[in-house]
DNA sequence: AATTAATCGGTAAAAAATTACTGAATTATG
DNA sequence: CATAATTCAGTAATTTTTTACCGATTAATT
């Protein structure tokens, strides 16, 4: 089980473990390298290689591996096992969407605090999330014990929230605001870009269009 | 002028175009390769190439490329030019936000219309949008114009959408619910993966953990 | 007007990722 | 109990992506 993780590996994982969780489901009980392949329309040769980083034991022959304990190294290599605590800032549309999100617990994610510097926010509870004074970002961060910061804040303001998360002691930033920000390279970033996710739909599409012409 | 992107690329041209819009808002009138690189971390023969198969001519040595006229090449490439119509289907908490959310013009990006089957959410409107009846999506949609269905539904019910968009003659579609679904190939098909973002960030608060424990 | 400095595009080299192959091992089947 | 069918791990080959290099070109400077 190595632990350098390609970043192209990293963004199979959540494919695979996902698949795992169906297949589980189905009361499937062993699963082969071939069959994930299958599945996910990858190559067998890929699977395995991901399969061979991930996996703390051996396949059996013919038989493939015991599907409970490959979700478990999944887990584990993706640090949903032991539950993150996190906190949100700025609790606009995006931001209240997150909080009634319910999905983050299969993710070992918990929302455990919400910030917001709007008066008429701060003190009001979403979905039983308690909203902060974000101006009060050192202080009740440390009480709330979380290590993940997700920023919701407009653009303009997400670098400068990331600077108060780091100050107060964040190690792990995810940045939903459509804007780079910098951190210090000891904290760890993560960018939900919906920008990226959309340039790829949106190019296809251009070159649909393109070859529409064409004939 | 290439048109074979490499989806390395496709996920780094989002980012270029952000930092030149904002280089442009700065006032600045002519870029290089060099400094794009140098904003961005990334090495300069790589961003040339990027740049080369995007920019629909040559750049001036010692001078760089007229940052407008690059824009435009970037947004004709990612489809932002021609505006897309889309509609939203399931006005849940993530639709919602979804709806409320200005950001999406900058891609070139209207929601024209929403759909979900709760009798309380249809007929009303929200952020100018109006919301109609899911079960009557195929007379509905060919009314708004729409190309691009965007699916905020919970997992389990994402397919079965999906195949209505499809058969009510949608081009494309940009899954937010997390889960896989499967669509006939000529139907373009994008997933807004949460789950792959925050791969990243817990993967590597894993192994920061570890590394803890090492020492 | 000549020189300098910086950029470009194209090609070549290096690195990384993916795919293919091979022999050994094991379960299931006849 | 022997055979056949799968699967595995490890290595090798291929492909793709990234990085480096080089001569030509052009704007700015003197």
């Amino acid at each position: 089980m190595s632990k350098n993780l390609s970043k192209n590996q990293l963004r199979r994982l959540p494919e695979y473990l996902t698949l795992l969780r169906n297949l589980k489901q189905n009361g499937i009980k062993y699963i082969s390298c071939q069959t994930i392949a299958d599945c996910l329309n990858l190559n067998k040769e890929l699977v395995r290689k991901d399969i061979a980083a991930v996996s703390s034991y051996d396949g059996v022959p013919n038989k493939g591996r015991d599907i409970v304990l490959l979700i478990k190294d999944f887990e584990k290599i993706l640090g949903y096992d032991s539950s993150h605590n996190a906190v949100l800032v700025g609790v606009g549309s995006l931001g209240k969407a997150l909080l009634c999100y319910d999905g983050f617990s299969t993710y070992g994610l918990k929302i455990v605090g919400a910030f917001d510097r709007n008066p008429e926010l701060i003190g009001r509870t979403i979905n039983d999330i308690h909203i902060y004074d974000s101006r009060r970002m050192f202080g009740t961060l440390s009480t709330l014990n979380a290590n993940i910061g997700i920023i919701c804040v407009p653009s303009g303001f997400a670098q400068e929230v990331a600077n108060d998360l780091v100050d107060s002691g964040i190690e792990a930033i995810w940045n939903f605001a459509p804007t780079k920000i910098e951190v210090k390279k000891d904290v760890i970033l993560s960018n939900m870009d919906m920008a990226t996710s959309l340039a790829v739909l949106s190019h296809q599409l251009y070159l649909k269009k393109n070859k529409r012409k064409e004939n």
